[in-house]
DNA sequence: AAGATCTGCAACCGCATACCA
DNA sequence: ATGGTATGCGGTTGCAGATCT
């Protein structure tokens, strides 16, 4: 019953090939062709087990192998693919011609991976490595110190992840340095702070409670993100111009009030039904492509990112294809 | 110059699934 | 239907070369 075993083990070659023995694996491979692992090593005068021969031809001798630096449009490729497919390393393979498996494999962890962590980006899940608390420190450094600003008021119950509002957070944090009169203005008009309490210094602002209204669910489940509005999907592209902007993330600085948008607005344009109730610790879907940030150290990092958000999934892309 | 440490990559190991008798 | 092997895949390891101290 069943098959004859693969191989005996025993006194069989392991560890880097020769070139000797690369030339008789692929003289017997062109001859007679690739299959048949189990017989193959024999009959190609080969001290090595079928898996080794398979492996060595797969991953290095076969003649349509792309050897050599992983072009720009490649690591695109391999980031989009691994934000959907995760470590599949086979599935992404299959959609680069020319590279195998075990060599985007070493890729992601020698170059890719490292990069996203430096980046602030966790490599699993493509969101950022940031959590609340940590956000928040960030912009409580800019936005500062007293809880006055009402929450309730910015989102309701919805406060939810929101490009248009993390713009508004960026603007608001770059108007209070260039005209701290001007977000004064804008928070009382939209009734930000407690009625009772008018703002009256900017310095009040509450960096919780903006991150709440500007930041919520930041790193959570981002499927069916969508614009209700236009049925435009949201890219990670949208997500980045949204998040990420230009190179120096800066958002122009308004002159008036009325070139900011409303918070009605932040909180109208959008639909979160399908991720509101998504926990911060749930897993984030492999097919979530969203990577963002919105701050960069260096100009080189600062490039990698501008490089690693802009992608588009292609049209032609149909998840059922990697099921 | 030499030793220590880091990095990149080829190869191996073990598991899951497909396949066969 | 069942038991056993072949194959494919992802994770891990080990080594050689590069870089740092």
């Amino acid at each position: 019953m069943g098959r004859t075993p693969c191989c005996d083990k025993n006194g069989l070659k392991k560890g880097p090939w020769t070139p000797e023995e690369d030339l008789k694996l692929t003289t017997y491979i062109h001859i007679h062709g690739a299959g048949n692992w189990r017989t193959l090593p024999k009959n190609a005068g080969l001290q090595r087990c079928g898996k080794s021969c398979r492996l060595r031809w797969t991953n290095y001798l076969r003649p349509d192998i792309k050897r050599g630096r992983f072009s720009f449009e490649e690591e695109e490729t391999i980031i989009q693919l691994h934000s959907i497919l995760g470590n599949k390393w086979s599935a992404i393979a299959g959609r680069l011609p020319g590279r195998t498996d075990n060599e985007i494999k070493n890729y992601w962890n020698t170059h890719i991976r490292k990069r996203l962590l430096r980046n602030g980006i966790d490599p699993v899940t493509h969101a950022p490595r940031l959590d609340f608390l940590e956000l928040s420190s960030i912009l409580g450094s800019t936005l500062c110190s007293q809880s006055v600003l009402n929450v309730s008021n910015l989102l309701g119950a919805q406060a939810l992840l929101n490009p248009q509002l993390l713009i508004l957070a960026n603007t608001l944090m770059s108007l209070k340095q260039e005209n701290p009169e001007l977000v004064l203005q804008y928070l009382n008009q939209n009734q930000l702070c407690n009625s009772q309490a008018p703002v009256q210094d900017t310095s009040m602002i509450n960096q919780t409670g903006l991150m709440q209204a500007t930041g919520q669910g930041f790193s959570s489940n981002m499927t069916n993100l969508s614009y209700p509005n236009s049925q435009e999907n949201l890219t990670s592209s949208t997500l980045t111009n949204a998040f990420v902007g230009q190179p120096n993330s800066t958002v122009p600085i308004p002159t008036e009030t009325s070139n900011l948008p409303s918070l009605q607005d932040c909180n109208q344009n959008y639909s979160f039904d399908s991720v509101k109730s998504t926990p911060i610790s749930s897993p984030t879907p492999l097919h979530s492509s969203s990577t963002y940030m919105n701050s960069c150290s260096t100009n080189d990092e600062i490039e990698s990112f501008n490089s690693l958000f802009k992608f588009e999934i292609p049209e032609g892309l149909d998840i059922n294809d990697f099921m």
